[in-house]
DNA sequence: ACTAAATGTCTCAAATTTGTGACATTTTAA
DNA sequence: TTAAAATGTCACAAATTTGAGACATTTAGT
């Protein structure tokens, strides 16, 4: 089968279930273009797809931000691509915090994904500290906040996007800029 | 019938429906800790529970907001004030934000909650521009942004709030620092 | 143009969600 | 304490969603 249909459904799943966890696969499939029963053909059932999806973001945005991690050695430069890389992920980086922040999500270390999750968390904080450290940031801001306006940041760029009033790089700068001198002290 | 449980009832849904619109009344039930037929009692059907949910949000979110507006001459004092009470509206305001900002949501000014909706943006829009001709806002972002940068911090608070680790007045603090230092020039 | 792969259409049974009746239990207020 | 109000429990039909079979139509590659 098109691998094309088949990562179009994945996209159009993140995008749908991001916002509405359980929303019938009717939608899913009108927003991929395609028949509830080719959704089907692809994916044996909602479990299936639901799985495949979060193997997707967890696969794709990982990548994206270790990527974003190993970009330098400039604290500064590494935080900054890390919020580029989660606005070119997009819904996928959104569905992806929230996942790994749900209640009911319990986070083990034996779970690789987490484990994974854990790495780039753990890294963001090491990153935070060392320019709170050197005076970029705020000392007095708690970690814990700064992931969260970074998630919500990324966030309200793919609302940005979704009304496709302002451009890409723009929004990027936006943001960027926003997101620095927010944590400033 | 009990108003507190019924307002239980209603406070649960925004809260289950603003991250999961299709969610199973059943879930809803359970966040209020009431059986899904007491739920039932109150509410005809799901259609006049999200009915009642939107007028609740619609009524408590503008009366909030428009407080805020009122609440000085000082478009900083203005704005301020409206993030905070943004903040204590908490999901009820993500999802009101959300519900006017829907693509297939038509926004006419003969539906008089668009046209309150309309009128609090219409404030924020002359708010933010008063504050960039005095110097005090980047020229360059544009109102979008900043209006999208403005509803996605209150959701990082209300995502915050809920691991409930750090204090809600901090997070006020944070929140507004953030945000204002975020679109400074 | 032809063939195979992919998708669409229509249909239907199984599973889930929804809404309600009947009656038991708990809560509230006099 | 007692009666009424509110909620819980169980059971059940209606509505919706899900998943898959059978066959028609479209699309892609040769």
């Amino acid at each position: 089968m098109l691998t094309e249909t088949r990562s179009r459904i994945i996209a159009s799943a993140i995008e749908v279930f991001n916002e509405d966890y359980s929303a019938p696969l009717q939608k899913v499939a009108d927003n991929a273009h395609v028949t509830r029963r080719t959704l089907h053909r692809h994916f044996k059932d909602r479990n299936e797809l639901v799985a495949v999806c979060e193997r997707e973001m967890e696969v794709s945005c990982k990548k994206a931000m270790i990527t974003a991690i190993n970009s330098s050695n400039e604290p500064l430069v590494q935080l900054k691509n890390m919020l580029l890389a989660g606005i070119d992920c997009g819904a996928k980086y959104s569905f992806f915090h929230k996942l790994h922040q749900r209640e009911g999500h319990t986070h083990t270390k034996k779970n690789k994904d987490c484990a994974d999750y854990d790495f780039i968390y753990n890294s963001f904080t090491n990153i935070i500290t060392a320019l709170q450290k050197s005076g970029v940031i705020n000392e007095k801001m708690t970690v814990q906040w700064i992931q969260n306006l970074h998630a919500g940041i990324i966030n309200s760029t793919v609302n940005v996007s979704d009304t496709g009033k302002t451009s890409k790089s723009n929004i990027k700068n936006f943001a960027w800029n926003s997101f620095i001198k927010g944590i400033a002290p």
